[in-house]
RNA sequence: CGGAGUAUAGCUCAGCCUGGUAGAGCACCACGUUCGGGACGUGGGGGUCGUAAGUUCGAAUCUUGCUACUCCGACCA
């Protein structure tokens, strides 16, 4: 009897909403296609918000905050990025409503003269900023960053992984040339890739994206996929060398040692809410969420064993001397997480209640534990024994002192079982496109599962990559990136049998 | 935006075919019994059946429009 109704075995997707639910991360909201983030995702984002902001900072990089709004005019100037966003874009137009028989409605006196566009991200505002400041070569590298929601009109949403408003971080940058630019586009890739894998315990690869997969507006994009348990492949985070695109839509220029004008190169790249879908499909069981301990906003929590009697009172100090004690101790660089579970309910409720949303270590203390000086809890990673639940009981000096090495080896028991999984799923040994339809089949219910391909080609581009794609999305495949990490020599291409200049990483994608 | 499905209590759903005025389980509240672990009994609160119109003496039930959500696709970071 699993905590779920739904397991992934039977049903994927109908899981997946079930442990966003369950879990306590986040709910519909009556606003079309957004979603409430509820505090246990909140607490994830808060995390990830956290550490990230560290590793940005740390690396040269100031925070700044634009408008939410962005001025319609603003867009018109880099023509790939608008034709990328315009199908997306929410446009306010009026900034008055008025009661119109009966009804409240935007007051057509009041219509704004130039509408403005809800940001769906923000390099057009920010490059204005940018053609202001930047007035000579000593103003570069100017490395900026901002959290902020943006808003993309989706047609499809699904909680975490694509809604209309989300949460993420953008880094905007400006540099003297392409070598410097191009090297902040892979220091913001590292700084993403070392991030999702020490931190959310995410494997990924990280390597460019394929030119019909770029950026609106990119010269090179490049991006970190981590494998899904159903096989499919999830985009964690995205770098772009924009080139001079945005500095000549918007006048980014700067006086050279020698007097002259240049245009600057910029960068820009992200993260978003939806990180937190690929630490669900990646890390979750049929019991809920395994919430990697690193990023879980209670990492130890305690369940007093409460019967509402004179003895309780003394359950509840102990409880709380413990917790103390726990964080007092430290791990992943902050102290730990320990968190006494007080609200008025029955106790075997709120263990289920941490179980689906992961809490890494549960303690379940009675009353013989406090009297014994015990801790008995359960671990989230090893919740059971065939079909029994697991728990363990150390004395309360052992526990503390080992909490912060149980965090760590269930982060890095995380991260092991989904590198291993990655690695097993990757084919490297289809050659041919026949090898590739064998594979993945064109049968609408086949179910099983399929993981991704490395294959070799020859770089197509224009037409003849167009042609690619729609081979590929017959069976439902598209080219998620060519990984920095490249074999000596290669064969041929898979799609036209022309000697390869690279490996591609070909899977089925959210 | 196309295809399919769904919409009845907080949740999961029954009732609809064959129209007669609202049900179950879980959750919630009270009391009692339990108590090293998703306990049990008794009692109780909670729904204008997604929405609008039509047919009818009478609509959750039949008809039509609309809306929302889920899945598949198209699109897309």
């Amino acid at each position: 009897m699993h905590a779920l109704k739904v397991t992934r075995a039977e049903d994927f997707p109908e899981w997946y909403q079930a442990v966003v639910r369950e879990a306590d991360l986040a709910e519909p909201s009556p606003t079309r296609g957004s979603m409430i983030i509820k505090p246990w995702g909140m607490g994830i984002w808060e995390r990830i918000q956290g550490e990230l902001d560290r590793r940005i900072k740390e690396t040269g990089h100031d925070n700044y905050y634009f408008p939410l709004l962005i001025p319609l005019s603003f867009f018109a100037k880099e023509a790939e990025h608008v034709e990328g966003f315009a199908k997306e874009m929410a446009v306010v137009t009026h900034h008055r409503l008025k009661q119109i028989d009966g009804e409240l409605k935007p007051d057509p006196d009041a219509e704004l003269t130039e509408p403005l566009i809800i940001r769906p991200t923000s390099e057009t505002i920010i490059g204005d900023a940018f053609s202001r400041w930047i007035v000579s070569y000593r103003d570069l590298p100017l490395k900026l960053n901002q959290w902020a929601n943006v808003m993309r009109w989706e047609m499809r949403t699904r909680m975490f992984l694509r809604t209309a408003e989300f949460l993420w971080q953008e880094g905007h940058t400006a540099h003297v040339d392409e070598a410097d630019a191009m090297d902040e586009t892979m220091l913001a890739l590292e700084i993403y890739r070392s991030f999702a894998e020490d931190f959310l315990a995410l494997p990924v690869i990280a390597g460019e994206k394929p030119e019909n997969e770029r950026f609106p507006g990119a010269v090179r994009t490049y991006s970190i996929e981590a494998m899904m348990q159903d096989g499919k492949a999830l985009q964690a985070g995205t770098s772009h060398y924009l080139g001079t695109h945005f500095a000549e839509a918007q006048n980014i220029r700067y006086q050279d040692r020698d007097g002259g004008k240049a245009l600057a190169h910029t960068t820009s790249w992200g993260v978003s809410t939806r990180m937190i879908g690929g630490v669900i499909m990646t890390h979750g069981d049929d019991d809920g969420l395994r919430t990697p301990p690193a990023i879980a906003p209670r990492q130890v929590v305690i369940v007093p064993m409460l019967r509402g009697k004179p003895e309780d009172a003394d359950l509840k100090a102990y409880c709380a001397a413990l917790a103390a004690e726990l964080n007092k101790e430290s791990v992943f660089g902050s102290a730990v997480r320990a968190f006494v579970d007080m609200k008025d309910a029955k106790p075997a409720d709120k263990r289920w209640d941490w179980v689906r949303r992961g809490a890494p270590l549960i303690c379940e203390i009675g009353p013989r534990d406090a009297a014994n000086g015990q801790v008995t809890f359960i671990n989230r990673n090893a919740l059971r024994e065939g079909e029994k639940i697991k728990s363990h009981t150390l004395t309360r000096d052992e526990f503390v002192a080992q909490a912060a090495g149980l965090l760590e080896t269930n982060q890095a028991e995380l991260f092991a079982e989904a590198k291993t999984r990655l690695e097993g799923a990757i084919r490297s040994d289809l050659v041919t496109f026949a090898d590739l339809e064998r594979y993945y089949g064109t049968d609408e219910n086949d179910a099983e599962f399929k993981g991704w391909a490395r294959v070799h080609w020859s770089r197509p581009t224009g037409a003849a990559l167009d042609a690619v794609g729609d081979r590929l999305k017959v069976l439902k495949l598209t080219i998620r990136n060519a990984p920095l990490a490249q074999p000596a020599s290669f064969g041929v291409c898979i799609f036209t049998g022309a000697p390869a200049v690279e490996e591609i990483l070909i899977a089925r994608s959210y």
